[in-house]
DNA sequence: TATTGTTATACTCTATAACTATA
DNA sequence: TATAGTTATAGAGTATAACAATA
């Protein structure tokens, strides 16, 4: 039996000394505000990075889309549809493999890219204010190092 | 029309200017590794999660554990249960307060809690082998102090 | 046989809402 | 009325497996 008046503070050391809680913690805190941000311009998380890559990499197949994303290759097809619906891209085909598309931004989909950079800018310069600018680069530098053997 | 012979390597600056994205993808790695060291030791990360903050918190509530790790009541009982059937915890009662459990690990949990404490503080050795016990602390700290306003 | 894209399906995680019993 | 716990349900997000068209 415990007396009753729980307390309301409530210690959680043994979960943030591993640094992977505090990168869940923040994940999750940047998802949310990412969500939030994205959600007025017409794009998820996904497809706002399905949309980075097509950008970048112009006549992509969806087969390298799903590598470039760490995604099977069944999910690119729900994010390519969802973009080719927004005419944020197309499907051209490809001159000698009629298996595969050709994903490019349409002008709409640049324009839409353009807005969308910006928007996550001002969002991580909300949600990193706290740190310098120095220490923002570090954080990326070194998440960008994980798991690599 | 798009000449074939899509080129195997796709850039992703797009994405990779972007802390969150890195974080994204950094998170998805110790998650994977993670779940895969805690599965033979018989958790899953929610609730090794749980069992971390009522080994450290002794008798706390539902409510107050769903506080601690920022998920909804309704998600805590899935969790407790789990823990509860498998003899790591017990849902003690409150003298004077019959509507709530005081939740304590039992000696099996205790003994559960040590081994996967650790479990991850290796599984994280390995993970952020490539970074100096500065770099490492750096990172920690530095996600600790993501989206404070 | 292997690859590309597709569909259907299922699983995990989590949130919402309605309910009960207690306070 | 408010709180603690519970249940049922639904929504993301993602993975698996089987398939058709093409190479």
């Amino acid at each position: 039996m415990k007396k009753s008046c729980e307390p309301k503070v409530t210690t959680d050391c043994n979960l943030r000394q591993f640094v992977g809680y505090n990168m869940k913690r923040a994940f999750l805190t940047v998802r949310e505000d990412l969500a939030s941000v994205l959600e007025p311009i017409g794009l998820r998380m996904t497809s706002f990075s399905a949309l980075a890559v097509i950008v970048e990499n112009p006549d992509i197949s969806q087969s390298r889309l799903a590598e470039a994303l760490h995604i099977e290759r069944s999910g690119v097809v729900v994010l390519v549809d969802e973009l080719e619906r927004a005419e944020f891209i197309e499907r051209g085909r490809v001159e000698g493999d009629r298996r595969q598309y050709a994903l490019r931004a349409t002008p709409i989909g640049e324009a839409k890219w353009a807005e969308a950079e910006k928007a996550v800018h001002a969002h991580e310069d909300g949600l990193f204010a706290d740190l310098t600018d120095e220490e923002r680069a570090s954080l990326k530098s070194l998440l960008g190092r994980v798991g690599r053997k």
